[in-house]
DNA sequence: TTGACAGTTGAATAAATGTTCAATTATACT
DNA sequence: AGTATAATTGAACATTTATTCAACTGTCAA
């Protein structure tokens, strides 16, 4: 027991676990990685792109027609996924066709569906 | 060919396929809850929480101790992890303990987990 | 009942973020 | 060259959100 030696404004309660915990927890690294996997991931038009994409290759303005979006949002939407490597894109002509860019994320996606259907279920 | 109906500012250029798109495509609310369920893990906070309750239960003060932080920025984040189902807690004297509230979660973390580190590896 | 402490809460502040708007790039076609 | 269209981009604006601060509740013990 005792003041905590940290900046927190706690006691230590059981000091012991608080060790333990501290020393096998995943590093600050990895922990603000999957944050941000996840933030990519949080956002409604964002969900919805990759829903799409899981089962079609599409241009931008395909998307934007299936999500009644305009082409600036969707895009900045895509300059998002691509920069956390989710989708990946191929330029035939003036068109830029869309895909996922590998099967984790459709893993992960599918993952957390099962979940959502699951709590709606009780 | 031709403008496209809606109040998107593309023309709908290959219009079978976007039918297709939509009508195959998850309903708005599901694709609400799945980013919803995934904006309470974007937070590195919450994340921390989420990943040191997957192997102990803790009291508030302890999580504190572990994550360097004021007891009511972690009780602000222990609020919305409750209220979508992610963690449990029980009272047990002044303290109150949480853990996970199944293993679901744990489930989509360690599969989001294992994506983040196959992405390290390239 | 009084004091101490674990935890919660609401309001305020500061930072992050999504969409819009206007401008720009790149490609195709005449 | 000149025009049209697919797509991208940066800045501005509005909204959301995480932490801080102060006040509060509930429980235990003297």
């Amino acid at each position: 027991m005792g003041i905590c030696e940290n900046v927190c404004d706690c006691e230590v309660i059981h000091k012991d676990k608080v060790a333990v915990v501290k020393e096998t927890m995943l590093d600050d690294d990895t922990l603000l990685m999957l944050a941000d996997f996840f933030k990519i991931l949080s956002d409604s038009t964002r969900v919805k792109i990759v829903s799409i994409l899981e089962a079609n290759e599409l241009c931008v303005c395909d998307i934007c027609n299936v999500l009644n979006m305009t082409k600036s949002a969707v895009s900045h939407q895509l300059k998002n996924l691509r920069e956390m490597n989710l989708v990946k894109c191929r330029k035939v002509g003036k068109e830029v066709w869309y895909a996922l860019a590998d099967d984790h994320v459709k893993k992960v996606f599918d993952v957390a569906l099962e979940h959502i259907r699951e709590v709606e279920r009780d």
